[in-house]
DNA sequence: TTATCTTGGACAAAATTTGACAAGTCAAAT
DNA sequence: ATTTGACTTGTCAAATTTTGTCCAAGATAA
């Protein structure tokens, strides 16, 4: 899943910025910002952060999908997946 | 989070086995087989399924905690943990 | 073309996970 | 008091996964 990579990439276009200006701003390879938008690597919490920052956006706006992500991978491809998020919502309202 | 091992030892223990018949059963180390109880260590898919066979449940049972677990580590000690669960089912609606 | 932006692949470095082994605790039995 | 059996804990190297860079190649626009 790619949810937050999907978002940042949007922002970046919407606001004309390049790749390598948001590899600038968070001081990594621009090969990398490519990857972490395309959702071909994870990006750190820290990282996100400073992308928010970069972007203009709420932290947490691109927190939750970070978090949205590293649900659904460790879900994908498990047919009991959607039963498990529901046993864990009930799990967590106790 | 330990659904899955809380569960494993409850029945293994209301089935009076030992640990090392378990860790027979799968083979592995009897210490592996107490972390996996105590959720020091996480259970293969492949070791669900064993351990699943020799305590005689329904697979998709310890599947499911195992699972469970997965998700819920995945956003151990995140604010919006819940938010992003929530933000996960209504996009998986889809 | 030429310049600029983006992507893909290969790779080493870094981080995480794994499971065995050995030593440890503890309680009950002898 | 010692032994025995069940379980736990610490350590460690091996295995696996993840991360990020470099560089080459693909796109795209001028």
């Amino acid at each position: 899943m790619n949810y937050l990579g999907n978002k940042i990439r949007e922002l970046r276009e919407s606001k004309g910025l390049l790749l390598r200006q948001v590899a600038a701003h968070i001081e990594v390879d621009t090969a990398l910002v490519s990857k972490l938008e395309r959702g071909e690597r994870k990006a750190h919490k820290e990282q996100v952060s400073r992308i928010a920052e970069f972007l203009e956006v709420e932290e947490k706006d691109l927190m939750l999908l970070w978090l949205a992500d590293k649900i659904a991978d460790s879900i994908e491809g498990e047919t009991l997946g959607m039963d498990a998020l529901k046993y864990i919502e009930r799990e967590f309202k106790r």
